[in-house]
DNA sequence: TGAAAAATACCCAAATCAGGGTATTGTGCA
DNA sequence: TGCACAATACCCTGATTTGGGTATTTTTCA
């Protein structure tokens, strides 16, 4: 009995990413690379014509990120799996691409046994994410949790603030700029030192920078 | 008459980007990829034994670092030339990259053509970079001068001052720490502001780091 | 060796920030 | 309707930074 074969389709801008993935799964009797491109847009003109399994996507890439595709791919599409491939796993944004409706995360590091393992298991319906993923999605959590047990979430007036702060502005700046009294700034400031534990600018704009906040 | 092929020896730790590179250089026929590793080391102990004529190599690997690789092959083999790969151009180490006997550098949005257009030019014995690369150095070169007609270089301990401000440090703490008086902090800081043209640490900081004074 | 640059140190005044309060107003949620 | 929270604002004090000087010693280099 023949099986269907995995129908995959792999969207790079590296034209050389794309010739890697290709000859890493060209041995591989069930997967069938059916169409590659170099933008997101011709990935989504594909997909309108043709039954694809998975989506093989990079993130960041200039016309279409990979975020933005994900997105437009499971509202259209919402049987295709997307699989992720990145240099890099920088956490804040796996959450925002869970969200997006992605089924795994590799990096590429990758050998070809991992990349096949992810195909195969994001097909079977289950999600894969590289072990470095996985590790740093941990211990992420494990840093939110400190900064929630001892502190709280910034307001979004407050995150205003340390934006300005980030830009050199001094309390009175802020105060003009923002409409305000100087003495309305230095109690946001002191409410969000007191909140991130930080006890300088420098400090404040470290713990944001982070923690993605601005 | 036959003309010998470009013998092409490939290091990346990424076995997905030496599939693609190898992919992009099969149909050449000038062109032949001799041997591959994951490893600087494995890299060096087949040039012991073998003839390579160019050495295309990744920069951050974790083992060993593309420019440690280039440095050592230039001294054990002069002849080999060495083509950089990357993700990113990062152009300070790009001049580094020079020192140690670089003949090109390529970032990893290439495509077939200016590959293999890079790796013709080098083995001519020319220089190569991808055109992102030089506009980048260009752009440096200029950012440099700039700061150079206003102002002027900052001595070791003026950056050693910048260091600690980095870290948090107040005028009092490195008095403690540097063994000076407080008022001697003071004079650098004012003398580092002078000079960077800059009036808040995190402006400082910002102008360090853009400069990779730190 | 002599000049220039770097590192050291001090004085002073103004500006800014940090940290401790309290209080009023509006908004959203239970 | 009332509570909690956010945003606003003010008071006060002490610490710290910024910015203007000058000056001595040590290092570096031509």
């Amino acid at each position: 009995m023949v099986v269907n074969k995995l129908k995959i389709f792999i969207v790079d801008d590296h034209q050389i990413l794309i010739d890697g993935i290709e000859s890493m799964l060209k041995g591989v009797a069930e997967f069938e690379v059916v169409g590659k491109t170099l933008d997101g847009n011709l990935a989504l003109d594909f997909l309108s014509q043709n039954y694809v399994d998975i989506l093989l996507t990079d993130l960041y890439m200039p016309k279409m990120t990979g975020m933005e595709l994900t997105r437009r791919v499971k509202k259209l599409f919402p049987e295709v799996k997307v699989l992720a491939l990145s240099v890099s796993y920088d956490v804040s944004i796996v959450h925002d691409l869970m969200d997006a409706g992605i089924s795994g995360f590799i990096i590429k590091t990758i050998g070809r046994d991992e990349l096949i393992e992810a195909i195969q298991q994001i097909a079977k319906g289950n999600v894969y994410f590289s072990r470095e993923v996985s590790n740093e999605i941990l211990r992420s959590l494990s840093i939110r949790s400190d900064a929630e047990e001892g502190n709280y979430r910034l307001t979004e007036r407050e995150i205003e603030i340390v934006k300005h702060l980030a830009q050199e502005y001094s309390n009175s700046e802020m105060a003009k700029k923002l409409c305000i009294s100087e003495r309305t700034v230095e109690t946001h400031r002191k409410n969000i030192y007191r909140k991130t534990n930080t006890k300088t600018v420098l400090g404040l704009i470290k713990y944001a920078t982070e923690r993605k906040l601005i």
